[in-house]
DNA sequence: AAATGTACCAACCGCTCGTGG
DNA sequence: GCCACGAGCGGTTGGTACATT
């Protein structure tokens, strides 16, 4: 059975949008609004087009007060600020950025900042981070904190909550985080995947072939890394070791070497 | 100058969520 | 509570411009 169309495919026009078509949508919409109903407005214009794609080329496109070229530096720092804390919600991030479309945002960092940021870590393919393991495999006895539900980091019992989903700061979590002092506390991190700092774990754990969290008063090996403030303090403790080495293995990351000894995760 | 590779971006696809009947 | 439908979202694709060989 599946799923119905939401248009009859046969009939409808796809690929670039012609200026007459634009002018069409644009001088109906600037004049009645889209009624709430996309997916009957491009009848009601005499368009041959998905009303999805009616919708895209508005948004993306059409309507007022986008901006349209580079980006620039500032816009670079909060995209890559939210993008680690939040991961891909582009629509989130979107809302943070005037002028700028979520598919502009996911573009942008697809082709650009994602290599900017990960790119260090292809000059160092010779001493390769080991495999991610999967949650099932990570032994979570020695896990120093968790992320617990949506929004709050939970060290030792105590929630603090980061950010809510309507009141996302422009550069945002990463300093509240480095607040969260590590914790002897063992707790199952991987039960918090959905948390809006998974992808940036994520992300580590690419990188490094581990998890980290922060720590203050310790040496920044992040400086100058996604527009994280030079003054930010990282730091190394061990949340869930990628395997479990007898004594001391090492791990090379794009930026810094973590050293693994003992239970902990050290950058040299 | 031609061939090939890379970067960029508009647009599409399919899924999930919210809402109204 | 269930279902159907539209809106919104994120991932992906394909075309084009530009750079490199």
């Amino acid at each position: 059975m599946g799923r119905a169309p939401c248009c009859d495919k046969a009939n409808v026009k796809k690929g670039p949008w012609s200026p007459e078509e634009d002018s069409k949508l644009k001088s109906y919409i600037e004049q009645n609004g889209t009624g709430g109903n996309w997916i009957a407005l491009p009848q009601k214009i005499g368009l041959k087009r998905c009303g999805k794609s009616c919708r895209l080329r508005w948004l993306n496109y059409l309507r007022p007060n986008l901006k349209h070229g580079g980006f620039s530096e500032e816009e670079d720092n909060i995209i890559c600020s939210l993008y680690v804390s939040i991961g891909s919600r582009w629509s989130v991030i979107a809302s943070q950025l005037p002028g700028r479309t979520d598919n502009d945002i996911k573009n942008y960092w697809n082709t650009r900042l994602k290599k900017k940021v990960l790119g260090k870590q292809r000059r160092d393919n010779n001493r390769r981070a080991p495999k991610r393991l999967e949650p099932a495999e990570i032994p979570v006895q020695n896990a120093a904190f968790s992320v617990s539900n949506v929004g709050h980091v939970v060290t030792g019992g105590e929630s603090t909550p980061i950010f809510s989903g309507d009141s996302i700061p422009p550069l945002l979590a990463i300093n509240e985080v480095s607040l969260m002092a590590a914790s002897a506390q063992p707790a199952p991190f991987f039960e918090t995947q959905q948390a809006p700092l998974g992808s940036f774990f994520t992300e580590l754990d690419h990188m490094f072939g581990c998890s980290l969290e922060k720590v203050e008063g310790m040496e920044d090996p992040f400086s100058g890394f996604l527009g994280v403030p030079e003054t930010l303090n990282w730091s190394s403790a061990l949340m869930c070791p990628p395997m479990a080495p007898a004594s001391s293995t090492s791990y090379q990351g794009s930026m810094l070497q973590c050293v693994y000894n003992q239970g902990q995760m050290h950058f040299d």
